[in-house]
RNA sequence: GCCGGGGUACCGAAGCGGCCAAACGGGACGGACUGUAAAUCCGUUGGCCUUUGCGCCUACGGGGGUUCAAAUCCCUCCCCCGGCACCA
């Protein structure tokens, strides 16, 4: 692959960046890079404690996938050490401890989804356990004396905690230190990451700096970007988040699905449409426009078409959707006259029998499009009865085989 | 170690002897409305019973006790939080 000149590499890496400090360094290094023909090293840390990618995340590693298109190492460091450390205190319910097995099944599955976006040609994937495991005392002391008290209470939650004698164990002060060594132990050219991260690269920075490096640049790539719900920030635990590696249909649905004040951001920061030519159009329309360029981007344009012709059908022109999931019956339950109780229909769909029943009173359940209004009462049952459930729950039912 | 405050449903948080399957808020789910929007409104939110009943079972950190009756009182254990002390 040819590397691009100065300018195009320039153009790509610098679009929609949040922050980059300082871009004069980002220009120097990349001219050099250029004149010397050595790739600069590109760092981004990847937290093993969750696997999955989500498309907030994404918007980071298309970041890093800019730099190697320019003919850059995309450096991977999975912080597999410190997942393993926690926090002994316990006092960040988020620092979950893994075994190494725990991390290493993580990371297959974690590198799997990286690449759909990031180039294997061009990645190096490392494990900071290789250089902090054999880090002793004396060299943390080293290490730890590079970096004040004060700089480190400059983190705004470190500053608000300790002011309001909310307790900061020392380990939390270990972990930017550890982020930053890592960046010595790789010679990380620039570190990605979002806003959340911005203290922790300015860390690296600066001990790279006393450590006798050439310090990294800082590269902020996304801003936190808000969730499903719009208020909080995309994260698994919140349950607000599109997974990559989801079907197109959940993509597709999960996304038609955000708060209006939400499309201009996704749009502008998750994918490569034009918001300026978007934004008269419908919001519905801005919002097929967005879920159809996401799942493009992760599965493949014929998914996205698909996608959006399903999500036509099921909820604009409310028709059933193209795959039902097939429920088997026990054949017990069928009453001699060929009729089956409603809540025993019902029931494998739900929780539980009592939910079954709320739901029928609630007029949620439908049969072949009619509606049960009662929970007492004996429908006839045949092959293919298509069942729905709430908004989007469907099920075709068939009877199964078994012999006592 | 000492002193004080706590552990209640998915989460936060009331209740402090019976009227408690547990107020209230959030979330989730369902319905109406729509653009499957969002917002709003209404409803549901432990399980079981085709008996729907002032029904039965399970549940207020664990165990034991007092009482006709406990989430509520007593004992004990475990865990969390804050303050103070100590600091090799």
């Amino acid at each position: 692959m040819k590397v691009p000149p100065l300018e195009e590499q320039l153009r790509l890496i610098k679009r929609r960046a949040v922050d980059i400090i300082p871009e004069s360094d980002l220009v120097k290094k990349l001219e050099r890079a250029l004149r010397t023909q050595k790739p600069l090293r590109v760092k981004l840390g990847v937290d093993p404690t969750s696997p999955d990618i989500h498309i907030a995340i994404g918007v980071v590693l298309q970041k890093l996938r800019d730099f190697q298109d320019c003919g850059h190492t995309a450096v991977l460091i999975v912080g597999d050490f410190t997942a393993r450390i926690g926090d002994p205190s316990g006092r960040s319910a988020q620092r979950k401890m893994l075994s190494q097995a725990e991390i290493e099944a993580n990371m297959r599955h974690y590198k799997e989804q990286a690449l759909k976006i990031l180039d294997p040609s061009r990645l190096e994937f490392r494990y900071n356990s290789e250089w902090l495991e054999h880090m002793n005392f004396a060299k943390l002391l080293e290490l730890a004396s590079r970096y004040t008290v004060a700089a480190m209470l400059e983190r705004d939650d470190f500053a608000q905690r300790y002011q309001s004698g909310t307790p900061i164990s020392i380990v939390e002060f270990l972990y930017p230190l550890a982020q930053a060594y890592d960046s010595v132990a790789i010679q990380a050219d620039v570190e990605l990451g979002g806003e959340d991260q911005r203290f922790n690269l300015l860390v690296g920075r600066a001990i790279q700096e006393r450590c006798g490096q050439e310090p990294q640049v800082c590269f902020i790539a996304a801003p936190v970007l808000e969730g499903l719900d719009g208020v909080k920030k995309m994260s698994k635990s919140f349950g607000n988040y599109v997974g990559v590696t989801e079907p197109p249909n959940e993509i597709f649905g999960k996304l038609m699905s955000i708060p209006d004040a939400l499309i201009e951001r996704y749009v502008t920061f998750m994918t490569d449409l034009d918001w300026e030519k978007l934004k008269e159009l419908h919001p519905k329309e801005q919002k097929q426009k967005l879920a159809h360029a996401i799942v493009k981007r992760y599965h493949s344009e014929a998914a996205a078409d698909a996608a959006l012709e399903e999500f036509e059908r099921v909820f604009a022109r409310k028709e059933r959707p193209a795959e039902v999931q097939k429920v088997y019956l026990d054949k017990r339950v069928l009453k001699p006259n060929g009729t089956v109780w409603v809540v025993e229909l019902i029931a494998p769909l739900t929780k539980s029998r009592s939910e079954a029943k709320r739901l029928i009173e609630q007029g949620a359940v439908e049969l072949d499009g009619v509606k049960i209004a009662q929970d007492d009462q004996d429908v006839l049952f045949r092959d293919g009865l298509l069942i729905k459930v709430g908004k989007h729950r469907f099920a075709e039912f068939y009877l199964k085989e078994h012999s006592p």
